[in-house]
DNA sequence: GTAGGGTTAG
């Protein structure tokens, strides 16, 4: 009875395919196959034994029964070497051109599995197809082997073609065969194809269940993976290392440290062997989940380390940032082994990178040439980081034209590294050249906009990324998170949190949560930013931070207090940063006598060190509450000298306070410091204007002229619809001015009708009254406001940006118009947020 | 005969 199997007609591959699977002929088992020997070749140690064997053998005609070429193919086998896996496949062919295919099924099996299980799965799914060419009919020991080479070549349609010739043979409730399928499935990512398997098995073993629990942590669902482990445990089913190994993966990449030690637990619960395998999880485990000093106490205490182990230790050192630490295991290699491979080489190079040790990076590069791992793809990108990051692009660039199969990495490193150095024209110029820009590549690109304070175009090329197909994943999306703060967009900040929730497979990790918060918080919505925060699985220190800085935004002294306490309360320790934005946060509350409580406890508490920025703090919190001498106190009295931000802040007191004779003496500091400062000359002409000191006003004026020093022309900016417009003061260019200008007629009508009169002292310039109450009804917020009011239904808040501090005046009109016009009006200033409800300024005119 | 650890660029 012929068996002809044609899998591409239960399967929907293309019928044109070569790759079809087909059987024709009857099954060898079926015709007098019986279990071969391995004979004498079992002994052989070389391919030179062997082959000596084998002509001794020829002469005596043995060389056509088939259990001695079994043997012979089984020794190869065994060997495992290239040629020696080669030999076996000749064997095998000239086998069966002299007798046939009856007798060589078990041969095919192992030339399958030698090929596959030495990483050639191509060539295993080769053979595959010439078994069935020459007719001989596969059986349930053939696929776990095919499968495997499958998975290794990733040849995802031949796997999937197999499954078919297995359905079709009744193989398929063979249980070693279902667990081969899902590793198949689980490494194609095919997950709901592994599931189904797994399902619709009649019985597991312990492999069933690893090999699905290995599936989920490998394609990025490793809290499935360790639920399902969980479950199992749950149901009574015993581990064994191998499950272990899978899980505590799982928890690695969650980073969660808890889990980690939870299912770790289960290790001495069943009196599992820890091996190496399962040391090295352990300790990659413990790195990534951060705790550094458990993962170096197993490593220290393991007496045998092997060559992964090192190498797991090495990168994570890197990836943690402690190249120097990293640096100090490669030393111990050298001297005591294991011999560093290319994995290590890779670290070490990385490594190089982060200290931007060229000396170091170029013996690296030196032991590359002697080991011959040059030709080797990934050593070659990392090099060109290395010089890249050491600013050396000649040699960066000579490594990449040299090499014969540049991949994206190679692209984008050079990318990275021109911006790195600099030389953005050059790296824009590779980015419209390379072949294949990955999402890497954009998000390097719009990662450099954010990074040179384009946020506009940052936002502009994320949609372009997007009209390409290509979809953001969570390192876009914080770049996109921080352009968006920084713009005050609230619609796309919107967009950004919902995109994430629906995602699956983004996960919203600690850096990503808190990226989020404070996108909110620049974007002046408190309220999302704290959902975020408490909706986040764990909260280091920066997390704290971040919502602590939505509440110095927002001027809720009181709350980032309480924050701070509940922190403390959690086992958080306090770190310097946390510390600036709560005092800032106390700064802007007016909260003078908490703010020298937590300066205090810094040292005497928490044994930090007030750093310059916390005593910038400091003079701003006095400051702001008008005790100048208090704050020139401070300043005298500094462990350190003070510079130019605190005088900043000094002077800015001044302006708020009035106080010409203190801001003098602070500009003179500043002068000192940094002459050129532009700000500075902008404030002090501001001091002396609302002063009424006009010659003052002039002197300054002209000092900056002659300086060649331009004060920066105050802008606003507001989003509708999606669509960002920006206003200059007085600017009466754009399109937009025709139906602004009627709006600012009549907003100055009924807000002088419910009392507002216009602060003439904010204007700067020595013109006559009426001409400053015109430039002061142009100031940027107020055109801003106008063309929000018009634009936006009534009920919705009117948004506004503004890059420098708002002035007394337009804050008096913004309150005035948020009472008018029963609107919520939200102005984001270089320095906080004011929420103008109903007359009044959530500030409480304190800013 | 099936399942497990380390890998460069943003």
């Amino acid at each position: 009875m012929a068996t002809v199997i044609t899998p591409a007609s239960l399967i929907p591959v293309s019928s044109t395919s070569n790759l079809t699977f087909t059987i024709q002929h009857e099954p060898a088992s079926a015709a007098g196959y019986s279990l071969p020997r391995t004979g004498s070749f079992k002994n052989c140690k070389s391919m030179l034994e062997l082959k000596q064997l084998q002509s001794q053998i020829t002469k005596t005609g043995q060389d056509q029964d088939p259990s001695s070429i079994t043997g012979l193919i089984s020794s190869c086998i065994e060997m495992g070497t290239d040629v020696s896996l080669d030999y076996a496949r000749k064997a095998l062919e000239v086998f069966v051109e002299d007798n046939g295919p009856t007798g060589s099924l078990y041969m095919f099996n192992s030339v399958i599995r030698g090929y596959s299980s030495r990483g050639f799965g191509d060539r295993a799914i080769l053979v595959f197809k010439e078994m069935l060419c020459v007719g001989v009919c596969p059986d349930k020991y053939t696929f776990p082997f095919l499968l495997s080479g499958c998975t290794k070549a990733g040849a995802f349609r031949e796997g999937i073609q197999a499954h078919g010739v297995i359905a079709k043979m009744g193989v398929c409730r063979d249980v070693f065969v279902q667990n081969s399928l899902i590793h198949f499935y689980a490494e194609c990512g095919e997950i709901e194809h592994t599931r189904k398997v797994f399902d619709e098995m009649s019985e597991r073993n312990i492999v069933s269940w690893t090999s699905l629990i290995g599936g989920y942590a490998k394609r990025n669902s490793p809290k499935e993976a360790v639920t399902l482990f969980l479950e199992m445990v749950e149901m009574g089913i015993v581990p064994n290392p191998v499950t272990l190994v899978c899980a505590i993966s799982a928890c690695a990449k969650l980073q969660d440290l808890e889990l980690g030690k939870k299912v770790c637990a289960y290790i001495g619960e069943f009196g599992l062997e820890v091996n190496t395998v399962m040391t090295n999880a352990l300790v990659d485990m413990y790195m990534k989940c951060g705790d550094i000093d458990s993962a170096k106490r197993l490593f220290d205490e393991c007496t045998d380390k092997n060559l992964v182990l090192c190498n797991t230790m090495m990168s994570n050192y890197v990836r943690h940032g402690m190249p120097v630490e990293g640096l100090v295991v490669l030393d111990q290699m050298l001297q005591h082994g294991p011999r560093p491979d290319r994995v290590t080489m890779l670290s070490a190079i990385s490594a190089c990178s982060q200290t931007e040790d060229l000396l170091h990076g170029r013996s690296c590069h030196g032991y590359i040439l002697r080991n011959a791992l040059e030709h080797w793809d990934n050593i070659c990108n990392a090099l060109i980081d290395m010089y890249m990051k050491c600013d050396k692009p000649q040699a960066a660039c000579a490594l990449f034209n040299r090499m014969p199969n540049k991949t994206s990495v190679s692209w984008n490193s050079l990318i990275s590294g021109f911006f790195k150095c600099g030389d953005v024209e050059s790296a824009w110029q590779l980015f419209q050249e390379m072949p294949d820009a990955d999402l890497v590549s954009w998000n390097t690109m719009i990662g450099a906009l954010v990074q040179d304070s384009m946020f506009m175009e940052a936002i502009e090329l994320f949609r372009k990324m997007q009209n390409q197909g290509v979809e953001p994943d969570r390192v876009t999306l914080m770049e996109l998170a921080s352009a968006c703060g920084y713009l005050g967009a609230v619609e796309l900040a919107k967009w950004i949190y919902l995109y994430i929730q629906k995602k699956d497979d983004i996960q919203c990790d600690l850096r990503l949560g808190t990226a989020l918060i404070d996108m909110f918080a620049r974007c002046g919505d408190p309220h999302s930013a704290m959902q975020v925060f408490s909706h986040m699985a764990q909260r280091d220190v920066s997390a704290w931070t971040a919502a602590i800085g939505a509440m110095a935004m927002e001027g809720n002294g009181k709350q980032a207090i309480e924050l701070f306490n509940e922190m403390l309360h959690q086992g958080i320790k306090p770190d310097a940063v946390v510390f600036v934005n709560l005092l800032t946060a106390l700064s802007h509350g007016g909260l003078v006598e908490e703010g020298w409580e937590f300066f205090g406890s810094m040292d005497d508490s928490f044994g930090i060190k007030p750093k310059v920025v916390h005593y910038g703090c400091m003079v701003d919190l006095l400051g702001r509450a008008g005790l100048l001498a208090e704050a020139l106190n401070l300043i005298k009295h500094m462990p350190m000298e003070p510079n130019v931000v605190i005088w900043s802040s000094l002077l800015a007191a001044c302006r708020m306070h009035k106080n010409v004779d203190v801001a003098k003496y602070a500009a003179e500091k500043i002068a000192q410091l940094d002459p050129e400062r532009p700000g500075i000359h902008v404030l002090l002409s501001n001091i002396y204007a609302s002063a009424g000191q006009w010659n003052d006003v002039a002197k300054v004026r002209l000092q900056m002229k002659e300086q060649g020093v331009q004060k920066g022309p105050g802008s606003s900016s507001v989003q509708i619809d999606g669509e960002v417009y920006e206003f200059t003061s007085g600017a009466e260019t754009r399109p937009e001015m025709d139906r602004i200008e009627p709006m600012l007629v009549e907003m100055n009508c009924r807000v002088r009708e419910a009392g507002y009169s216009p602060n003439l002292t904010n204007v700067l310039l020595d013109v006559d009254e009426p001409e400053k109450e015109y430039l002061l009804s142009r100031h940027s917020e107020k055109l801003a406001i106008a063309f929000s009011l018009i634009n936006t239904g009534q009920g919705m808040p009117v948004r506004v940006v503004k890059n420098l501090r708002i002035c007394s005046d337009c804050h008096t009109f913004a309150k005035s118009v948020s009472k008018v016009y029963n609107r919520e009006i939200i102005i984001r200033d270089n320095n906080r947020f004011h929420f103008f409800r109903h007359g009044s300024c959530s500030c409480k005119d304190y800013w």
